[in-house]
DNA sequence: CCAGAATGGATAGTCAAGCTCTCCGTTATG
DNA sequence: CATAACGGAGAGCTTGACTATCCATTCTGG
């Protein structure tokens, strides 16, 4: 197919679709010619996929260019969805250190308490854990942390949760692409719940009273 | 207390601070003459919020000022949770009819089962729950909407924890500001603590076999 | 076969967010 | 009283994500 399909195809306008190939985002189509391409159904999906990840998922574009090397690039599939909550997590703000400090003792007696050996690894992902649970304590709201036991099991059946979603695929690639859109758009989705949940919860609590 | 003083115990710049002010989402200090003003203790805390709203957060400004009038409007606490899910949601990017039929259907659904009477209410909040589950099916993902009910359940489970952490506050203002501090944060947090389970369980799981 | 549309490629322009900088006249302070 | 800080207003800056314009090919319908 040609450039009017796959923007057809994708819903990207044609120059958007330019951009992210420039971009290096969307691989160059086949050459026909010296100044003529082709593309395939395989450019259409990616396109859908580069689209959820930033409308849905929210994620930077150069996000998404990192996410898609990594599923390209071949590794395994731990390894890679280790990119993509690399890269889902952003820079984490700093936050002072005795902050700091304090919340990750709350990890580690966590991962103590669930017997995981506990790599203090500075990734992203657990950057952000802490810089959230030290914002919270900064702004004197410590309830939320002492419950950081009960939120852990919870979160904890999720990621079971996850997993079996993503297992039983036999394509190497659909297993890494069930990951990464259980995990992005997942993670909108049980977010969406929560809120919804939240709603109901609260409206037959707070209105209770009075 | 006065702006360099503001600026200093919020970690604010003070250029900052003053765009805060102009843009209505810090309330002006106290006159002391036509032009000097005082500020107080209340000052560095709101400051405070609006860093964790946008940085922890990941709320635009705009939101952020939306809330904070929402908080300051004298609402009841249920009312103003509600137009702080509405702004937290963001919006929702639009997806084909035909998906966002069968993600509705499935909400719908979910809502009977568990003896909801469900306002289809447009709200930003399902919108963005309805544009996640169209975009994993229109994305060929349907298996995570068929554990969706799974998911419900926990999600359900977080909520009561979410509200439990809130109930027992006796002043009003602190009733709002831990829920808030709740949901943003909380989201944050919780999405933190299924990444790391993720990591957890997908080590266990996909490095079993090979 | 050929006029007009479409294509690939490159460059420049646009727009919104979220600051940051510079002035200026006034006010506090050692 | 010198000088630092302040409040207020405006202009400027940076980043991200497009969008528009050219132009030299290449395709395509009549």
């Amino acid at each position: 197919m040609r450039m009017a399909e796959l923007s057809a195809g994708s819903g990207v306008p044609v120059a958007t679709v330019k951009y992210y190939l420039r971009e290096g985002l969307l691989p160059a189509g086949e050459r026909t010619s010296p100044n003529q391409a082709r593309y395939s159904a395989a450019h259409v999906q990616r396109l859908r996929l580069i689209k959820a990840l930033t409308e849905v998922g929210g994620l930077p574009l150069a996000s998404v260019g990192a996410v898609l090397s990594a599923i390209d690039g071949g590794e395994t599939p731990h390894e890679t969805m280790g990119v993509v909550q690399e890269e889902l997590a952003g820079t984490p703000p700093k936050v002072s250190d005795e902050a700091a400090a304090w919340a990750s003792g709350l990890l580690e007696d966590l991962a103590h308490r669930h017997g995981w050996t506990w790599h203090s690894e500075e990734s992203r992902a657990t950057g952000n854990l802490v810089a959230a649970l030290a914002t919270a304590k900064e702004l004197g709201h410590e309830k939320l942390a002492e419950r950081l036991n009960e939120y852990f099991v919870l979160a904890l059946r999720v990621a079971e949760l996850d997993v079996e979603v993503v297992t039983g695929l036999t394509s190497f690639d659909k297993i890494i692409e069930a990951g990464l859109v259980a995990t992005v758009l997942g993670d909108r989705i049980f977010t969406g719940l929560r809120h919804l949940a939240q709603e109901h919860v609260s409206r037959e609590v707070l209105n209770r009273a009075p």
